[in-house]
RNA sequence: GGCCCGUUCGUCUACCGGUUAGGACACCAGAUUUUCAUUCUGGUAAUAGGGGUUCGAUUCCCCUACGGGCUACCA
């Protein structure tokens, strides 16, 4: 029987959460998903210095407006916690320990005065085979040196003893056999002197103790996956080593390199899933949520920068993702985020959306927009009507605030130039026979405004800019007739009364 | 600089040795329309360059160019 498959994201908790953690966590998801797995969210907050409050609850809370809800996570728990990686602290050492005495590790006592000193000195210097000899290290001291600058607390770090010359490769589901040579990296430091593990030896441990049989993230990672494998091969064997793969970046639309947040504040779009505010300089930055989008548009869009099911379907739920993901179909190179294509998922998904799954969202962006909602029916009639010309479901009270309340400003500069004793007449004469229809519906009172004006001898195309402006006080939104019968008949001869005294 | 990864329309991508190189976004034109959108129809537009391998290369190999990543007691 095969091992049950465990994915885990293991994102750090120093910020928003961007388009490529999203991503990454997507495609974690949808593997785990799709092999009826568990998806494992951990937490790496061993970096003190750049952790920020709130972040992890903030991942946590992304990844739920997108649905992407861990099975195991320092909120859901799991057998094998804790989740946060400063809660396994006392893990670390002993296998860092370990390593050392195997010898595939040793103490280095170099201060960072003294590694500066060299780095300024020699440039391009690594700390590895070639330089360690000439270093304060375990390997350079005499024995009984070292016992006693340990028992002295003198403070030090553990570092990898990097073979000089050793081919490493490994299988990476995205890019097939990687091969590197073991020279091409430094002696990374496994152990911090704050006793924190730095993130090579911490993921390892931990993929290992949390079980873990598949292990994604950003093609930045590639270059340092050599000291993981060897780390796997000198712990706790390769056989148990869990299947790599390496997602491709997401790139700044114009110009070169990994989008980054300063690129969505640049350009005009967002990077965040959800609003993020840095609590140490209180800036905000904007999130697709908020902007308007879609939970089912982002997962969509996120998914298809970097994979494709071979067909030409494009819109996809996380169901049908879940179904029809695969491994084998994520590309190696990395993929320029577009926004405008971003808008158009989102289109296509309010477009394909019922009143009823839009409402909640819709009514959020509505209050914030100024309108409270308290009639479910006639707000389902009302996004009905409009849903088609929002791409974004910000754009929902432009398109539809006239439903609710009378229009704020009259676009009079449109039909002022051409207003007329005969206009004049005709709207009169409109209010008169509305006030006597029986039925209100747009068929009928198209039918009756086109014989009023034929009576008037004037071409009903004259008068129907007008009737607009008074009806939504500008050039926009759905058929006058249709926004006249859900505002009702009061309403309509009200508003076409007043914006006629504002034309004398 | 060193090492690694990548390269099909402007962008996201399909075709895993034989296609008029397909789709989508964007763009342009036309149609529909009572506004603005939507929608519909059509159009412009790509295999980075050079060598191989092969009857035949977008597809396989090599070189070059370009792009990206890594090169911290950060992840």
């Amino acid at each position: 029987m095969s091992k049950k498959i465990r994915v885990r994201f293991a994102p750090s908790p120093t910020g928003g959460l961007h388009l490529g953690g999203v991503r990454t966590v997507l495609y974690n998801y949808l593997f785990a998903r799709s092999h009826g797995g568990d998806f494992v969210l951990r937490i790496e907050d061993t970096d003190q210095g750049r952790f920020v409050p709130g972040a992890e609850q903030y991942i946590l809370d992304c990844l739920q407006w997108c649905g992407l809800v861990p099975d195991e996570s320092p909120v859901h728990g799991g057998k094998y916690g804790p989740y946060r990686q400063s809660e396994r602290k006392q893990n670390y050492r002993q296998y860092a320990e370990q390593l050392v005495k195997d010898g595939y590790a040793y103490y280095a006592f170099d201060t960072t005065a003294d590694l500066e000193a060299k780095r300024t000195a020699i440039p391009n210097f690594q700390y590895n085979h070639a330089t360690r000899p000439g270093m304060k290290n375990s390997l350079t001291y005499g024995a009984d040196e070292v016992k006693s600058l340990l028992e002295a607390q003198t403070p030090h770090v553990i570092r990898i003893k990097m073979p000089e010359d050793e081919s490493i490769s490994f299988t990476d589901m995205v890019r097939g056999e990687v091969v590197f040579s073991s020279s091409q990296s430094d002696d990374k430091v496994l152990l911090k002197a704050d006793g924190m593990p730095t993130y090579h030896l911490a993921v390892v441990v931990d993929d290992y103790l949390m079980k873990i049989t598949h292990a994604f993230r950003g093609e930045e990672w590639l270059p340092s996956a050599s000291v993981h494998v060897l780390l796997w091969k000198y712990l706790f064997g390769l056989e148990n080593m869990p299947q790599w793969a390496h997602l491709p970046l997401i790139l700044k639309p114009d110009g070169n390199g990994k989008l980054s947040k300063r690129d969505g504040d640049r350009l005009g779009f967002p990077v965040f899933a959800m609003n993020w505010t840095d609590p140490k300089t209180n800036e905000l930055t904007k999130g697709f949520r908020e902007l308007g989008f879609l939970p089912e548009a982002f997962v969509n869009l996120l998914a298809m920068l970097g994979w494709n099911d071979g067909t030409e379907q494009e819109i996809f739920s996380l169901n049908e993702l879940v179904e029809k993901f695969s491994m084998e179909r994520v590309h190696k190179g990395g993929a320029k985020f577009d926004y405008e294509k971003a808008k158009w998922y989102n289109h296509e998904w309010i477009k394909g959306s019922s009143a009823e799954d839009l409402r909640l969202e819709i009514k959020e962006v509505m209050k914030t927009g100024g309108i409270t909602i308290t009639d479910d029916v006639y707000l389902d009639k009302v996004i009905t009507l409009v849903k088609d010309r929002c791409t974004l479901l910000s754009d929902f009270p432009l398109q539809s605030s006239f439903f609710f309340e009378s229009p704020k400003q009259y676009d009079l500069d449109v039909v002022k130039p051409k207003w007329n004793d005969q206009k004049k007449l005709f709207f009169a004469e409109t209010i008169r026979q509305f006030e006597l229809m029986q039925q209100w519906n747009a068929q009928d009172l198209e039918k009756e405004f086109k014989e009023i004006a034929a009576a008037n001898q004037i071409k009903p195309g004259d008068v129907l800019l007008p009737l607009r402006i008074m009806l939504v006080g500008g050039k926009f939104g759905p058929g006058v007739f249709d926004i006249a019968t859900l505002i009702g008949k009061k309403e309509t001869i009200s508003r076409i009364k007043h914006v006629e005294q504002l034309l004398q």
